[in-house]
RNA sequence: GCUAGCGUGGCUCAAUGGCAGAGCACAUCACUCGUAAUGAUGGGGUUGUGGGUUCGAUUCCCACCGCUAGCUCCA
């Protein structure tokens, strides 16, 4: 491939071409040095790229050090790449010959018609579909780095062979690797389980490996977030509920979930019947709408739930508050006619802009369909997508279609929010279900007075509290727009003698509603403003003789912007326009 | 769950087959100070848990628990 300008960094065809060559460098570095190693498949991936390889020794950090020197070696002998394409069996031959067993499967699994092709460089060939740079020289051998190796299973199939992939990053100029390390190091900072421990929000025990504890600071976070919930979905319309912990057995092969989450659920014995804790709030609503006979006139019916759901996850799979075996799901049901579904959906994804507009956070949705475990007909779920691709195409959203990845029950949009590190959370979904309204017989009587069956969303918006808790904190560096802060505001008197001002300072603004407190120590006032600043705590009062004297707080924010003296009256309207919109700063 | 690595005061981290240490935090005392760390003194640890090897284990070995990275799964 020619390196002219159509082909810069910024191209992401030509990065993933760039980093899919690197790959093949790493393989054939790694068969250089352990010919003993057999290689399975080697892509270039959103930030890189791997090889998985099959070793009967573990890669050590040593061990990729002197891989990485191969690697630069190969760059400077400057190999050309060669394409060569064989028939089905001369390529099962030429690998088998080889000694690849996980090549020979790739090339058997080839549909019948494929092109079986080869890349060529130096004494290694790989079998690719390409494409590739036309010369190993491309690579900048000093801005490529191999940055982790971790366990793999073979095609992704946790019942397969374990095999080692090496992970490696690679760029055209040195410094551009550099930036991109101190990217991971400055993102290694914000990691919601430092920062979480550092600001005394939340902490997990070993005597409850994925429940976390909320402290008292991330308490106040947790019920902040909780009260604008609530005041949103007011606007919108809904009511709230709450349904029970833990529920019969009946209910949850009424619902499905005996049948199709089982595996995830705690359950016990109470007098001799199964109990299952719940991994999801919607059978608990079901049973609320059913408890009363509804008319057309009450539809779209919105019925929202803070529900505290357990799942039982891989321990593996554990990672501070983005995966746990306990959350909070900002859950709520809609019930409607058919016809009302467009604009339900609609209605919710407008909700979903506002939430997230407040935390200045981007997202891109994604259609999921339907999976092989799934409950009702294909022609039901073609229509349900078809549905939700209309509505929010109408309102001019792009998405991707995430094929087979819908829930036992329906197709769902679901929301990705981007997070400090360029990881995606998927955060809130729109779930359509006409499945639960049937299994739970659920009614509501039409104009022309008769029975009719409402379909339903499940959707939440923030999706786990928990784990929202910990995207925002990543998302803020910990440094919460003064509306969330868990404490808004810290008072610093400079001496003992401005104790009793920063007191009756502090009841006012606490009168006022604020969160507020008083660093009263014996300290510096240096060190005070140091700790206060390290506690992110958005606003601190510092007040000593001259603002007793003249009746004012000298108000400095985190970022270091000294706003200098002025009244009590004067910073609460400032504060208090600040919370009320929200601000972010 | 799988593969690899890790587990030392509240926190961040040293050290060693032979008396377990520092900084921060905490307590006491002095200092009363104006925008990112005042000084002195003191208390605090069965080195994740249980076994084993050894004269002696925090260090070596085994099992378990937990954590980290990734795979798998997912809000």
């Amino acid at each position: 491939m020619p390196q002219d300008s159509t082909f810069s960094f910024e191209n992401p065809e030509y990065r993933a071409t760039y980093w899919h060559t690197c790959s093949h460098v790493l393989a054939q570095a790694v068969k250089r040095l352990f010919p003993d190693v057999k290689l399975a498949i080697g892509p270039s991936i959103d930030e890189g790229f791997y090889y998985d390889m099959d070793s009967p020794f573990p890669f050590t950090p040593e061990i990729l050090e002197q891989i990485e020197a191969e690697m630069r070696k190969i760059c400077k002998e400057k190999l050309k790449l060669e394409r060569f394409e064989l028939p089905r069996d001369q390529a099962t031959a030429f690998m088998e010959e080889r000694g690849e067993p996980y090549k020979v499967e790739l090339i058997h699994d080839l549909p019948e018609d494929a092109t079986i092709s080869f890349y060529k460089q130096g004494e290694f060939t790989d079998l690719c579909a390409g494409p590739h740079l036309d010369s190993t020289g491309r690579i900048k051998g000093n801005a490529l780095k191999l940055t982790a190796c971790n366990a793999a299973y073979w095609r992704g199939d946790s019942s397969r062979q374990t095999l080692q992939r090496i992970y490696g990053i690679a760029f055209p100029k040195k410094d551009e690797l550099d930036a991109y390390l101190q990217r991971i190091e400055e993102a290694k900072k914000r990691d919601h389980r430092r920062l979480g421990k550092e600001l005394g929000l939340f902490m997990l025990r070993d005597e409850g490996p994925g429940f976390p504890f909320f402290l008292p600071k991330g308490m106040t976070l947790k019920n902040t977030l909780l009260d604008y919930w609530r005041a949103v979905h007011k606007k919108y319309g809904y009511v709230e509920i709450s349904t029970p912990i833990m529920l019969n057995r009946q209910l949850w092969e009424r619902s499905g979930h005996w049948d199709h989450y089982k595996q995830n659920m705690y359950t016990t014995v109470i007098d001799d019947v199964d109990f299952a804790i719940k991994p999801m709030n919607c059978p608990g609503g079901m049973l609320v709408y059913a408890s009363e006979p509804h008319s057309y006139r009450d539809l779209p019916l919105r019925v929202g739930e803070i529900g505290l759901v357990h799942r039982h996850e891989l321990s593996g799979a554990l990672h501070g508050l983005f995966r746990v075996r306990c959350f909070n799901q900002d859950d709520a049901h809609v019930f409607m006619t058919r016809d009302q579904m467009q604009d339900v959906i609609q209605e919710t994804v407008r909700l979903f802009d506002e939430v997230y507009s407040v935390f200045g956070l981007s997202y891109s949705i994604e259609l999921s369909t339907m999976p092989d475990d799934h409950i009702g007909t294909v022609e039901e779920w073609e229509q349900n997508q078809n549905i939700l691709k209309n509505a929010i195409t109408a309102m001019g959203k792009d998405f991707v279609i995430n094929e087979g990845d819908g829930a036992f029950y329906g197709p769902k949009l679901d929301f990705h929010l981007s997070d400090s590190l360029g990881r995606t959370w998927q955060c809130g979904t729109i779930q359509l279900d006409s499945q639960l309204p049937e299994r739970f017989e659920l009614e509501y009587t039409g104009e022309d007075g008769e029975k009719h069956r409402p379909v339903m969303i499940h959707r939440v918006v923030l999706g786990s509290i928990e784990r929202f808790i910990g995207v925002i904190t990543e998302h803020f560096a910990g440094a919460f727009p003064a509306w969330l802060a868990p404490v808004q505001v810290k008072i610093l008197p400079v001496t003992d003698r401005a104790a009793l001002y920063a007191n009756t300072t502090a009841n006012q603004l606490d009168q006022h509603g604020f969160r507020v407190e008083v660093d009263a120590r014996n300290e510096k006032i240096g060190k005070k403003i140091r700790e206060a600043t390290l506690e992110k705590i958005p606003y601190m009062l510092v007040v000593g003789d001259r603002d007793i004297e003249n009746n004012t707080v000298s108000v400095r924010r985190r970022s270091g912007e000294d706003l200098g003296p002025m009244t009590l009256d004067s910073f609460l309207a400032m504060l208090q326009e600040e919370v009320t919109q929200k601000t972010i700063r």
